[in-house]
DNA sequence: TTGGTTATTGATAAAATTATCAACAAGGAA
DNA sequence: TTCCTTGTTGATAATTTTATCAATAACCAA
């Protein structure tokens, strides 16, 4: 049975419906691996749809953990298919990434679980940094305490 | 000596100029904890700034590690003085917050560290889950697989 | 102090995101 | 298939955030 076939009938059952909106953007996103609302909307604007629907839709479906949200410090929000859980890391100089697999840091938030008593997402976090490469270029120049000469 | 007159040489000495706009802001930070844009520019309006002038200083201080950011789920990123380094951890059912000193997640940084070969920033991650109290009222209703009856 | 360089601001326009609401259509029931 | 309920969309306006650019002012050097 095709994954549309059992995502519209979840979303039925919690009193929603499917529509050709929907399907396209959930399209564009199995086409593509992360998109800001901007890229959804160049690749389903054939359509008629809306700027509108595109923003509305991706926050509807990120609600219902169809899709995942990522801020990855671009100034947009980027979405993807809810697939395997992982994170991201990201050079804040050079913008190298790199995924995370999700097994990698479940430990650590087992513990934080046990730590606050809440129960955590899986998933989806971002962290920056510098990559190997980027740090030799780095060292020489600290962020802060620049004595100058 | 006092803390804006270092801020200010530090400035001074990456090229950049202290300004009333700048101070203001530093100052409005230091009042409140965190603060949106629109809630900074409420607290300044009344010297004469601009909106833009917000968005852009709040920006530049993000990029020289004065202010924080911190995307909490609201839509609108959140700013606030670099201090001692922490993390949030925000319920999505009823909206409580729970700071996470830094040492909590030390270690597990450190992993990611040596896993990646990446310097990952200190700081200022947000993590959502639910709380203890609100667990108890999702349990009889899970995510994904309402059978329904 | 004074003057000159240029980072920064305010004014303004443009772009991105969200809010409203009437018209439409998905899909359950008969 | 037809009808009804109501979730969803498009159209539009409002709000938020970013981009431009000339005028201003911080601050370094005389
Ligand atoms: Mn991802
Ligand atoms: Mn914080
Ligand atoms: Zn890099
Ligand atoms: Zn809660």
């Amino acid at each position: 049975m095709s994954c549309i076939t059992t995502l519209t009938r979840t979303l039925r059952q919690r009193g929603y419906r499917m529509t050709p909106q929907r399907l396209a953007i959930l399209q564009a996103l199995h086409d593509v691996g992360h998109l800001t609302p901007a890229q959804v909307y160049a690749r389903v604007r054939a359509t008629g749809m809306t700027e509108a629907t595109v923003y509305r839709t991706l926050d509807f479906l990120a609600e219902n953990d169809v899709v995942r949200v990522a801020d990855r410090g671009s100034g947009h929000l980027a979405y993807e298919l809810a697939g395997e859980d992982h994170h991201h890391l990201i050079c804040r100089a050079c913008g190298a990434q790199q995924e995370i697999p999700a097994e990698v840091l479940r430990g650590m938030l087992d513990a934080l679980e046990g730590h606050t008593g809440y129960r955590l997402n899986a998933g989806h976090l971002t962290f920056f940094g510098l990559c190997p490469i980027c740090q030799e270029s780095f060292t020489a120049e600290p962020v802060y305490e620049i004595v100058g000469g």
